[in-house]
Formats: structure tokens, sequence, C-alpha cells
DNA sequence: TTATGTGCAAACTCTTTGCATTACC
DNA sequence: GGTAATGCAAAGAGTTTGCACATAA
């Protein structure tokens, strides 16, 4: 999948603000530039954290009501990590899914043709018009079990 | 698959707490029951609710520890349904995902064995020890379809 | 009798809301 | 100048913890 520049999801942005009638803001276009430069899944914790130093004060309000309305506008994705809650990632259009390693908690996105094709099978076999799914795969990555191996 | 009766879970129960060196308690079986009778998923708030019809009163931390206990000895199954958060249900033996009508909450449980297989191929590529995972796939389920053409 | 289990209330975490002020158009 | 956006602090929801008392072994 082709990498995008930062300015297509700025564009994004400003066009999901004049749709809506809504005004420009410094801190909104901070939060899509964290986002961007974010190599994983984050918090609204971490998100807050990241902003701060670019952009001075910044309320985690803000940032809880910026990834609301990303929410909406489809410009980010959200996934549940079972215990570690939410978590935001820029939406970059290539719907994938992920294998978190219990140890160590990295996190391996990964897409599979053949499953989503699945889904679409099981959906529809029991009646459902399907929209959306979220596939968690939880595990020891290579290196974890490899520890573990050493340690038994 | 069999339907197992209560009295199975309950020695379950009684074996782990054995086991850990505890004390048996009503509150415990009490919990345990209520799962066993649940139709669905239950939510803590809603056990809570269910329990106190049963065994007057009960604290909301005591489910929280119950449930906190039962998950350990693997006698429920934790879900994360999105935003409404972690529910648990009686772990029956058999696993299944979930397919979850946006429109009217109802869940439906599938089992898939094709799709248990290729999860294990897909853990297997990226160099993970499958231990668990997590499905839910989302969407309109028949009825909530057939209402939403005719509103349309 | 002694350690575990419980209920209650307080504490804690995460998230949302109200409101005065600031920033955008 | 008018309206939306923000920061702050307070309020809520959900969950956990401390502690005195109850209960099982």
């Amino acid at each position: 999948m082709e990498q995008k520049e930062l300015s297509h999801y700025l564009k994004k942005l400003r066009e999901a603000v004049r749709r809506r009638g809504l005004k420009h803001s410094q801190q909104r276009e901070a939060i899509l530039k964290v986002l961007y430069n974010a190599a994983c899944h984050l918090s609204p914790e971490q998100i807050h954290q990241e902003v701060k130093k670019e952009c001075g004060s910044v309320g985690i309000a803000t940032v809880y009501r910026t990834l609301a309305f990303f929410e909406q506008e489809k410009l980010v994705c959200t996934i549940f990590f079972g215990n570690e809650g939410k978590k935001y990632e820029l939406n970059r259009g290539g719907h994938h899914d992920h294998l978190i390693c219990i140890e160590c908690g990295k996190i391996v996105e990964f897409f599979d043709d053949e499953l989503e094709k699945l889904q679409e099978r099981i959906a529809k076999d029991a009646g459902f018009e399907l929209l959306s799914h979220q596939m968690n795969l939880y595990g020891r990555c290579r290196e974890c079990s490899a520890v573990s191996c050493q340690r038994s």
C-alpha cells in the first residue's frame, strides 16, 4: 500500500471541518500529526502526552473530543485491546487485524484476504449484513516464546 | 455440544477452591448459578443485580473479586464488546465467536472450524504461538436490515 | 481459633460535561 | 462580532482497595 503524506490527511481533516460548518483549530491538526507520526496504536493518554510536546498546553478533554470527531469522520480507527482499553490509529485506508503478544505487548498487523472472505460468508449464513469486524489474536511472539523455552 | 448440569460447574468451582487452599462461600456459588442460568453475556453490574435477587445483600466488590477468580480458573470467558465493555459468560467448553447487531444489540454465537484453522495459520506465519483470540463481527441482523429497508 | 471472604465506603482511573475564556472566520 | 473550540475543574461511570466484621474449616 502506498504511503500517503501528512498533507493528504490534513486536507481530509479540513474538508470534514468545512463540511460540518466548523472552525479550524491548531489542536485538531496537532493531534492528527501525532497520529500520523505514531509507529503504533496510541491511547488517549499517550496522544495527550505527545500533543503537549508540540502544542504546549492542550487539555485531555480536547483530545477526547477530537478523537470522537475523528472517529465519526473515519479519520481514525479504534481498536479495543482487551484490558488495555481503546486505542487509536490513523485510518490509512488499509483494513487489517492484529496479533498481540501477551508477554511483551508487541502488536503485529496483518491482512488476510481469505479471512475477510470467510467472515463475509459467516455473516451471510447468519443473516447478517456485515459492516465491520475486529479480530485480535493473542499469543506469544517468536522472541518471547524463545525466552520462555530458556526458562523452562 | 452436550449441555452439562449446574452440578458439574459447582464441582469444578469446589475443586478450584480446594486446589488453592481457599474456603467455600455462598456468594461464589450464587454467582456461578447466575452465570449458568444466563441466556447471554452479562456485565458485572447485571450479574450483581441477578445475584442480589437470590442472595440478599451482595457487594459489587464481591462480584468483581469473584469474576477475577473465575477468570483465572477459566470458569468463565471474558468478552470485550466495543464500547459496552467487558462481559462474562460461563465457560461451557465450546469456544465460539460473536456476531453483534449494531442496531438492536443482539449477539449471535458461532463457531467455524475453517476460521479456527485459518487463525492458526496466520499466527504461525507471523511466528506467534497462538493462545487465544477474539473475533467480533459487527453488522445488521436480518430483522434490523428489513426495518431499515422499509424506512428508506 | 485462625485465615479467608464479605460488605461497605473511599479511592482510583478513565471519560464526559459545564462554563468562562480564547481563537477562528 | 458571533460562534465554535479550548482548558480547566468538577462530575460521572466503572473498577479496585482498605478495613472491620462475618464465616468457613
